[in-house]
RNA sequence: CGGGGUGUAGCUCAGCCUGGUAGAGCGCCACGUUCGGGACGUGGAAGUCGCAGGUUCAAGUCCUGUCACCCCGACCA
């Protein structure tokens, strides 16, 4: 009972595992040669390749113990960040019933991607997609005064939306692991700082994972004067577009990206308008085709849903609305909806393709994007079926309601800073910060009393980060033909010793285990591979995987007194004592 | 929500048109030979052919329904 040998008799070798070391032979390696065949980008194919996660259904994954080992550092390292900028992790629950969202608003607003169920007392639930309702319950039964302000509370959790269309594995998955933070404060100034030390612990993480990212200024959403960035890590196969200027740290979303207005002046008209047969020519790139003229002297009209009645928007032919900024005009209802081909019959007696600002009726506002509006003898619908117009002018021709900023802007646009001109990359949305002002706060009656006893709401700000997407994210960055190539920061071991034929020299074992205690004594996360693989087997696993760093034991080495070293990027091996290993390593 | 596609062994797929004993490669198990870039041989285990109904002497195959998964689109006139 009390003596060294256990009851079962087993025996484990030094270490079996701990926190830094792990033999291979006793882990759940599970790679695959073969592509999977739902896997259309390098990581979502790479991570089921090296057998990090399992799909259990769409868009809900189960993460391996290899892939855990992965999702561990990344929580390791945003705890930690989070932690030194002054937030404290609490717990929320995942299931989150009705009567909250019914507080703010959101049980109907939040849409689809609501997840909601009832349990068998017919009560309503949801799984939460976001924590606002909860912590806002928590703070205005907790949170009593000003003293206890300013505050940042955070959680590592599991949150579920319903996504329209799930892909790209745990890129865009349904069910995801979600850093969020909510901060509490009295006034703007202390919301600022708070901001200010999240956007710096934002990018002390992504820097620590060895990501490439950029902070952009993002879309502040309905209510105006709120403050907004995301953290995008840049990859081409990223799902956003980012706009940033090749002179200055300026950088945004493009959905928010303003399009300036050109610095030229609207030419004087010089052509008669004229009406012109344009049969079946519906777009502008068949209209523009029919009539020999290029789409940047073309107007296209889009008619939208107002608050009253249809609304018409025209841009210039080779532009594209943008509708986050369509959907802040103060004629439309929040939302940028096209009308329906039934509306724009009836509100012009024309079809889509056919549409024009010359002689819509007067009560159908036109907003006119600036680039559209310093046209002239412009080519745009003509109202009827079939017909364009030539030369058409603003003012002489067409109504202008209002110009606007309505299009999205394109690479070559002058950066709205004033310095540089605007490229466009893609990128994939691993972090947003908020400031909410008082909108949760007031819809959930958080109250504290101030200096002076009143009660005050405070304002909060929210914070998140997505954890199981970083480490998509990372391998999108960080991959070639073979697999994975982990940053140091996020590998789920820092080096791997292989042990190459021990059957045939106990020599090789022997070295193996002994550099193997070296390397964990000296605090390095090692993996010994002890599956007794052959060598080829063993270094494409290794490879697939993507350990930064691999030491080979064998009886050639051993020969040489050296054991042979790669890392992860090198083209070529090269051989090392035990010293200048543990160097390297440690 | 609309359109398209796919469901057959753990994985990647063939077989379906033209109905008649369930297949291959990879992986897995055993034994042997191998052993520095995913070895070879022999033997073996493994599938209610997504599910339900129908047609038929007979259905993986034809028909109907249904479910799941994937892709494209969700109106840029």
């Amino acid at each position: 009972m009390h003596g060294a040998t256990t009851h079962c008799g087993y025996n484990p070798p030094f270490p079996l595992q701990n926190g830094l070391a792990m033999r291979l032979s006793k882990f759940h390696i599970a790679t695959t040669r073969e592509d999977p065949a739902d896997a259309e980008i390098a990581s979502h194919r790479l991570m089921l390749r090296a057998g990090m996660i399992r799909k259990l259904a769409s868009g809900i994954y189960t993460w391996s113990p290899l892939g855990l080992r992965v999702l561990r550092k990344v929580e390791a390292i945003i705890r930690e960040e989070m932690r030194n900028a002054g937030a404290i992790e609490m717990l929320m629950p995942s299931v989150q019933p009705r009567e909250l969202w019914d507080e703010s608003g959101r049980w109907n607003k939040y849409g689809p991607a609501l997840l909601k169920f009832r349990d068998r007392r017919e009560q309503e639930f949801c799984y939460g997609p976001t924590h606002e309702e909860v912590i806002c319950e928590f703070a205005r039964n907790e949170l009593r005064s000003y003293r206890q302000l300013p505050v940042t509370f955070f959680q590592i959790q599991t949150k579920f939306r319903d996504e329209i269309r799930p892909r790209f594995g745990v890129m865009r998955s349904r069910e995801f692991i979600m850093k969020d933070a909510y901060s509490f404060h009295m006034d703007q100034a202390s919301q600022d700082e708070t901001y200010r030390a999240m956007y710096d612990a934002y990018s002390r993480i992504f820097t620590r994972l060895g990501l490439e990212f950029r902070a952009v200024a993002a879309d502040s959403g309905a209510i105006g004067g709120d403050v907004s960035h995301e953290f995008q890590v840049m990859a081409d196969s990223g799902e956003d577009a980012i706009a940033f200027s090749d002179r200055s740290d300026y950088a945004a979303n493009v959905e928010l990206a303003e399009a300036v207005a050109p610095a030229t002046p609207r030419p004087a008209p010089s052509q008669k308008l004229t009406r012109v047969e344009t049969p079946e020519q519906r777009t502008i790139e068949e209209v523009g085709a029919f009539l020999n003229v290029p789409a940047r002297q073309c107007v296209k009209t889009l008619l939208v849903r107002g608050t009253d009645g249809v609304v018409a928007l025209c841009l210039r032919g080779d532009h594209e609305l943008n509708e986050v900024k369509a959907a802040k005009q103060p004629e439309l209802p929040g939302e940028s909806v096209l009308a329906g081909e039934a509306e724009v019959r009836a509100a012009t007696g024309a079809t889509p393709g056919f549409i024009g600002p010359v002689g819509l009726p007067q009560d159908i506002p036109v907003i006119v994007d600036r680039s559209a509006a310093v046209l002239a003898d412009f080519v745009c619908g003509g109202n009827v079926d079939g017909t364009h117009y030539t030369g058409a002018n603003w003012e002489r021709d067409a109504r202008i309601t209002r110009v606007a900023d309505l299009r999205k802007v394109v690479a070559g646009d002058p950066s709205p800073d004033g310095r540089g001109m605007l490229s466009i990359a893609r990128g994939i949305e691993v972090g947003h910060i908020f400031q909410n002002g008082d909108k949760y706060t007031r819809a959930m009656n958080v109250a504290v009393l101030g200096e002076d006893g009143k009660a005050r709401t405070p304002i909060t700000g929210c914070y998140g980060i997505g954890v199981t997407r970083i480490v998509a994210a990372a391998i999108e960055q960080n991959h070639d033909e073979r697999g994975i190539i982990w940053p140091d920061a996020m590998a789920p071991w820092r080096a791997v010793i292989c042990v190459i034929n021990p059957k045939n020299d106990p020599a090789v074992d022997a070295a193996a285990e002994s550099l193997y205690r070296d390397m964990t004594g000296r605090g390095i996360e090692t993996a010994l591979d002890d599956r007794g693989l052959r060598p080829g087997a063993m270094f494409a696993d290794l490879e697939l995987i993507g350990i930064p760093h691999r030491i080979v034991v064998s009886e050639r080495g051993l020969a040489a007194g050296r054991f042979e070293y790669r890392g992860r990027r090198d083209a070529e091996s090269r051989n090392m004592d035990r010293d200048a290993l543990l160097a390297l390593l440690g």
